[in-house]
DNA sequence: CTTTACCCTATACATATGTTTACATATTGC
DNA sequence: GCAATATGTAAACATATGTATAGGGTAAAG
């Protein structure tokens, strides 16, 4: 990545302060405000050596449209699911509890959901009463992973096998000796 | 928290949608295009009420200078601590992997960080190896809490204890039986 | 039934904000 | 030294955007 002048890293600096700060981009004045500059030009320059050298992104023309390029959506905000309401879709509203961030780096894909584990079946494999188990949709189940399942109203974790065409449901319970 | 109509969540959902996918937030114009309005005046009168209700925080005059209330910057970066190198601080940055993005409802105080778990000494409360462990540094160890200690140069995950003035570092592995 | 809240169109205005042109000075790289 | 880059002032300009006024139709609340 090319490098920054001092100047410039105090600029980038600065745009990620007011974004933490306020949620939203600062616009240009706001950024000349803050190093007490007396036009704009300067800070338009700054700006745009950073996106030219890929440090920050910018939708050009619309106010404050600018994005931290790398830090800027590492996150996505998934839903809780709690119990589960009987005869309702797994993600309809009366079974989402909450919204919680991820980061992408772990709910890769759209349409996954925290789902909130009952019952301790599966403390074997460390996953304990009241986790969040992050759930991946997919059409197909592998022998042998751990898998939500559907049992009529109820969705439950447990390991998936299929011996003889019969699906079989492990729980994975250990027992502790001291 | 005062109810939403239909509508209304259905501009807060898209105003949540719009700064996950953008990193920052729509304009009302952007929000009227979305919904196929032909007038701002609804738009305007949507977030006027979001507002009210205390879903939305709002700048006044300034461009795209919405906020959602509670989950607006609910995360927080932190790094994630490996293998500890000898006689450096524990967040010096020969020690940090990686960061990574926490929920704040998780990562409440400043100062936290994820240390990577090595070995399996932890298994029986369910803390695997390679699990990221979220530290919150502080001066005192409750009898019995699970804690980070440092030996020598190794961070390690125990249950703490003290008995007749001697530190006790309790291993918790459990054996399992099928 | 009347009133209020909701939801929308149409039009206009004021200002917030990105962009540009012209000019100046200091620093860096060759 | 010379060109390119960095950094800045000054003054406009164009447009993006929040806000306001006027009005209408429907559904919920009293």
């Amino acid at each position: 990545m090319k490098k920054l002048t001092a100047r410039q890293k105090q600029v980038l600096d600065y745009v990620s302060l007011f974004i933490s700060e306020h949620s939203y981009p600062p616009s240009i004045r706001d950024i000349q405000k803050h190093f007490g500059l007396k036009s704009t030009k300067g800070v338009k320059d700054h700006i745009d050596r950073l996106v030219e050298k890929g440090y920050l992104h910018r939708t050009d023309g619309a106010a404050r449209a600018l994005e931290i390029v790398g830090r800027s959506s590492s996150v996505r905000t998934v839903p809780v699911v709690g119990r589960v309401a009987a005869g309702l879709p797994l993600l309809a509203e009366e079974n989402i509890q909450d919204y919680r961030p991820v980061s992408k780096s772990l709910a890769r894909s759209e349409g996954m959901f925290y789902l909130k584990v009952q019952g301790d079946s599966m403390t074997g494999a460390a996953i304990l009463e009241d986790d969040l188990v992050l759930v991946r949709p997919q059409p197909f189940v592998e022998q042998g992973e751990i898998a939500v399942v559907l049992i009529g109203d109820e969705a439950t974790v447990k390991r998936f096998y299929i011996k003889n065409g019969r699906i079989e449901l492990h729980p994975e319970i250990p027992t502790t000796i001291r």
